[in-house]
Formats: C-alpha cells, structure tokens, sequence
RNA sequence: GGAGGCUUCGCCUAGUCCGGUCUAUGGCGCCGCACUGCUAAUGCGGUUUGGGUUAAUCCCCAUCCCGGGUUCAAAUCCCGGAGCCUCCGCCA
C-alpha cells in the first residue's frame, strides 16, 4: 500500500498517478476522508481509554463509603470506551479498504498510455534469417521428442505439458545456468514454497485485481504462486532487515502457476502460455532511495542472461496504465520468436518501492536508527518453458536440429547442437564420472 | 491424525498458581556521559514497536504469539487459533 503521509502532504500527485494509470481518481479523496474519519475515531478512543484507566485507578483507592459511586462512574465509562471502540474498529477498517485498492504511485517517467504503448528502449542482438521454413516451437520440440503437449492434456488438461528427454534436460541445463550467473553475482539461492497463506498473496498486491488469475486451494486456505515473489517477500515479512551492506538480494526457484483466466484463445499452441511452469526469479530488498539504480542493475542481469543464450531480445519501458498494482515502474524483455515474426515477453522486471513492504511489514533502520519500510524489487532470471520455447525456434536449423548457446553446454554433455534421435546416455555434465 | 510442553520490549530471563503503582524484573548487547596517557575495567544515564497530538520537545493511547470473552481493571482468568519442541501413528 501506498504511504498515507504522502497522500495527506501530496494528494495531487497520488491523483495523477491514478488518472496515469487509467484508475479511480476519486478514491484518493474517499481516502483522505476516510483517514480524517479514523484519526477521529482514534482520538476519541484514546481519550476516552485513559479517562477509563484513571477512573480504574481510582476505583482500587476508593474508600469502602465511596466505592459503589466510583465503580459506577468507572462502569459507565467502560461502557463509553467499548463504543469509541467500536468506532475506531469501524473507521479502521473504511479506511483499510480503500487503502488496499490504491494501485503503487507510477514513476513519473513512466511512459503514459495503456497495454500497447510501451515504449521501446533499445533493441539488442541480430535478427535471425532462415534460408528454410521457420517452424515454431512445438513443431521443433515434437520433434526433437522434448515436448509433449498432447499427454499434458490427456493427464492434466488444456495448457500443460511434459518436457521429455532433451526437453527436460535443457529444463535443468537453465536453471542451473541461470541459478550458477545469480550466484556468483551475489544473489542468495533458494528454492521457495509453491503454496502460500492469503496474507503473502494480499501483501504482494496479486489478490485484488488479478484474483481471476490464481489457483486456491479452498480447502486448506492456501494459494498457488504465480511467482516465487511471493514466497520470497513474503519470506521476511515483519521483520527489521540489516541493509547497511547493500542490497538483499535472492535468486528463488519455483513452480508457478497461473489459471490463465481471460487469455483464451491467446498463445493456444505450445509452451508460450501455460497453467504451470519453473522460474528461476531475482527478488532484492535494499533502501529506497537506491531502489532506481538497483531496478537498473535487475535489468541488465536479465539481459546478460539472455546474451548467454544468444537471443535476440528488445527492451521495452510499460506504459502506466499497463502496470501492476505493486509496481511504479517496469521494464520488459521482449525476445525475438521467429514463427510469429514478434517480441514476445521473456523476462519482466518491476520496482514496486515500499508498496509490498509496507503491507508486509518489512523495514529496514535508517540512519537515525528508526525502521522504515524497504523498497523490493523483482525480476525474471528465466521463465523456462518460455525461454526453451524461445531457444527452439531461434536456434532452429534446416534439418530439425536445434544449436545449443555455449553457455548451456556444460550442463548438456558439451553437445553444441540437439537433434531429433540423439542418443542422451552421453549427456553428462562433464567432469562426473561415468 | 493422537498426546503433552512451550511462546514476555534485539538475545536470554523474572513475573502468570492467588487480576490492581507491571508505568513489565534482571543479565547480555548496543548508544551517550564520567573516570582514564590509550584500551580495558568501573560508575551513571539511555535503549520495544505502532498510533494519536505537536513547529518540535512534552504528553496521551495501544503493545507480554494472534483473535475473542469475563471484569471498574487482564502478561495474569476463560474460549478459539497460530507457531515451535517432544513422543506415538502414517509417510517420500
């Protein structure tokens, strides 16, 4: 949630923001209702609580002659108070509800518009040409006997997959070379859980508008990630972090999964678009004011990393009203997918500010000592199925093999090239004995 | 799934049986000051978090795992829940 302090200083700004992203303008002024309402509530309360308490006191001092008057007179008050109480519980609770559903205050470099108005920032890497018929990624998967959409289906439904043989090894060859570049840029490693309470879901922003998108477990009152963002901020909720060396920075893994609700009919074919996937996802704690460069610093990781795989990708600046409710600015990967002729959406990195943290608790101490909410950060390592549907088509060649980057070599037996029928008995990391 | 134990202001801890200056004790750590050639030791003072109010200080309210209840009054009594530990059962 958005900081109160900034919307009673500065509410013009928490309004264009809202009108950016194409939202409610007025609930920012229901807000400043609503927090003059509680802060009301809250004073009558307290001072009716410490008339209560004297009068407590006072109750014990009496004399047995003046005792009944003055427990009546403490009795009457305790009546006062469970009301003002009431009233506070009720005024809190207005003013709760209209704080959730005000989205993050977008960047004011945050290109205006909707969905179709990002603005490209730079486009890196050569276009591929193919002096044969591009085929898409499931054909060259199908063929390759790494992808299996049909047995997805039969076993689980519409938009699941098996990744077999190569597929599955290049499934393990990502992550652990996505896993091995966080690593070794000072990212602590986890593997986080998949199903979470409500309360992480809530403080990372996904249950308001995107509620259509996630699966619930009903029965225990738990949800399934989309993102192990949400594990991963959620891993320190109320809690005083030590920032004072820099940045927190963690590289989680995990299953996500997403109900893809409202996207029928859109990326039916293959592995683009899908109710489960792994994803090796970058989430940094740091302070606010180095939130900016540090958001920086996630993109050109997840750059790096695509370079590693040699495709070409563009990046591209999302406009306001495109952007989550956690985010003030973000920045998408697009990579090159040969069979459509487009950039599609490989990695997305989001500064969310001290939007999540302030839901969750999550502070760090500032100079003065007093802990203040941190700001937290996210960005995509590698989505997997997405990045092997991706690496099949553009590295596709004429007679159904496929080129393997050298950077995905060493966890593939040192093979540079994959191809329909290979033999995988010889795909051994190298320096494993046999 | 069953049985028992535990949870106090950074860490440890007193207090809970028997409700009332608990405005929560003490130790460690940390910060400041004094003493000191310097350090150590020692002494004195400070040190939870959130909210309200304020120009700021002061002050007020809440906070003893969480949520209810009883009561004039709850760390303390009652009910519900969570987490951790031990044992039994089951299990990869």
């Amino acid at each position: 949630m958005i900081d109160l302090r900034l919307v009673r200083e500065n509410p013009d700004l928490v309004r264009a923001s809202q009108r950016a992203r194409g939202a409610d303008e007025s609930l920012v002024d229901a807000l400043l209702a609503a927090d003059a309402e509680r802060r009301a509530a809250v004073k009558a309360a307290d001072d009716l609580r410490g008339e209560q308490k004297a009068a407590s006191q006072a109750v014990r001092k009496a004399s047995p002659e003046e005792r009944p008057a003055v427990l009546e007179r403490a009795k009457a008050l305790a009546a006062q108070v469970k009301q003002a109480e009431e009233a506070e519980r009720t005024a809190d609770a207005a003013l709760h509800a209209l704080h959730l559903r005000i989205p993050n205050v977008v960047h004011p470099d945050v290109p205006p518009g909707g969905e179709d108005d990002a603005v490209e920032i730079r486009t890196v890497g050569e276009l591929p040409a193919y002096d044969f018929e591009v085929r898409d990624h499931l054909q060259i998967g199908e063929a390759l006997g790494a992808i299996d959409m049909e047995r997805g289906a039969k076993v689980s439904g519409a938009r699941f997959y098996f990744l077999t043989g190569p597929g599955a090894l290049l499934e393990f060859a990502l992550a652990q070379l996505a896993i091995t570049r966080a690593v070794a840029a000072g990212f602590i490693p986890v593997i986080a859980p998949a199903l979470v309470k409500p309360e992480a879901m809530e403080g990372t922003g996904f249950t308001g508008e995107h509620d259509e998108e996630i699966y619930r477990v009903e029965r225990d009152d738990l949800y399934l990630v989309g993102t192990s963002e949400v594990a991963l901020a959620g891993m320190h909720a109320r809690e005083v972090l030590d920032l004072s060396a820099g940045p927190r920075r963690y590289a989680g893994w995990s299953s996500c999964f997403r109900r893809e609700a409202g996207s029928y009919g859109k990326d039916t074919r293959g592995i683009i678009r899908v109710h489960w996937f792994d994803k090796v996802e970058m989430f940094s704690f740091c302070a606010p004011e180095e939130a900016e460069a540090e958001h920086r610093r996630l993109l050109q990781w997840e750059e790096e990393f695509l370079q590693l795989l040699e495709l070409p990708y563009r990046v591209v600046d999302i406009a306001a009203g495109d952007l989550g409710t956690s985010a003030a600015r973000k920045f998408d990967i697009e990579a090159w997918f040969p069979s459509q002729g487009a950039y599609r959406e490989l990695t997305s990195t989001s500064d969310c500010t001290t939007f999540q943290s302030r839901r969750l608790a999550i502070r760090s101490r500032d100079a003065d000592g007093k802990p203040q909410p941190v700001a937290t950060l996210n960005g995509t390592l590698c989505a997997i199925a997405r990045t092997i549907a991706c690496l099949l088509e553009v590295h596709q060649r004429a007679d159904g093999s496929v080129h393997v980057p050298a950077a995905l070599r060493p966890w593939l037996g040192g093979h540079e090239v994959l191809t329909p029928g290979m033999s995988l008995t010889a795909v051994a990391a190298p320096g494993l004995p046999a």
